[in-house]
This record gives structure tokens, C-alpha cells and sequence, in this order.
DNA sequence: CATATGACGACAA
DNA sequence: ATTGTCGCCATAT
């Protein structure tokens, strides 16, 4: 079988880790590449993002910067595309920014360990 | 191999 | 709150 990179197995943990994401709720960049295993990926994060497949349902605008603004210039295509979706599931944004203390995803220790995303340990 | 470039993050002024 | 610097790390040239 043809081997997968391990640079795309990274990007699939990072996309499925996005996808965990609850609707109505954000996680940084870091936060992502922390859960997905990867420690100080939060770049990786925003490649990864960048290499999404067309086509895709990956809820990406729910991922922004640890500071909680929109990692976009302001103003530009993608920005605005990230504002709306965000505010289409009641998420506030002003000044280009989201309140991380309410709208950060804090994720238990059991949906940690449930979700398949999980399972990178098992070799 | 040397630099430059990012959908980043932490921190000092 | 803003802004600049530096650290990080995969890619691109």
C-alpha cells in the first residue's frame, strides 16, 4: 500500500481534531495542534488548514489566533467569510475579535479519550 | 545548504 | 491596549 507522509497523517489529525469542534464554540491554533499531539505545531495548524481539500465540511472558522482575533487581514475575502459563518452560529465578533473566555472549547477528559482522534497512541 | 515565508504564540516595553 | 521581537517548524526557492 502506498504509505501516507507523515506529514499527512499529521494533517489528518489536525483536520480531525477540527472537526471536533463543537458548533458555537472556537479553539486556537495552538489549542489544536496541543490536542492533536502536536506541541508548539500552531503553525502547522494554520498550514494544515491552508491544504484543505476542495470540497471539504471542515468547520475551520471556528479556529482562531490564542487572542482571539481572526487570523485573516482584516477586511479581506476570507475574513469576512469567517465572520459570517461564526455569527451564523451565534458566535460575537467585534472588532475582529471572538471573547475566548465564553466561547473557547473546553473539551473533558472523557470526550478526549472517546473521540477516534484519540486513538494516535495505538502505534 | 542558506533564506524567506506564514490562517501562530509568548512576552517585553 | 498596541507594537515589536523572538521562538517555532514545515515549506518554498
Amino acid at each position: 500500500m502506498t504509505e501516507k507522509s507523515p506529514m499527512q497523517k499529521r494533517n489528518e489529525r489536525i483536520w480531525q481534531t477540527v472537526s471536533d469542534i463543537p458548533q458555537g464554540n472556537v479553539a486556537s491554533y495552538g489549542q489544536i495542534a496541543a490536542i492533536a499531539g502536536i506541541p508548539r505545531g500552531a503553525r502547522q495548524v494554520g498550514y494544515a488548514l491552508r491544504q484543505l481539500p476542495r470540497g471539504h465540511t471542515l468547520p475551520w472558522h471556528r479556529v482562531i489566533t490564542s487572542s482571539g482575533r481572526i487570523a485573516f487581514a482584516a477586511g479581506s475575502r476570507p475574513y469576512k467569510e469567517q465572520v459570517k459563518r461564526l455569527k451564523m452560529e451565534d458566535v460575537t465578533v467585534q472588532g475582529g475579535k471572538v471573547d475566548m473566555r465564553k466561547y473557547r472549547w473546553q473539551p473533558d477528559l472523557d470526550e478526549l479519550l472517546w473521540k477516534p482522534s484519540a486513538a494516535w497512541d495505538q502505534r
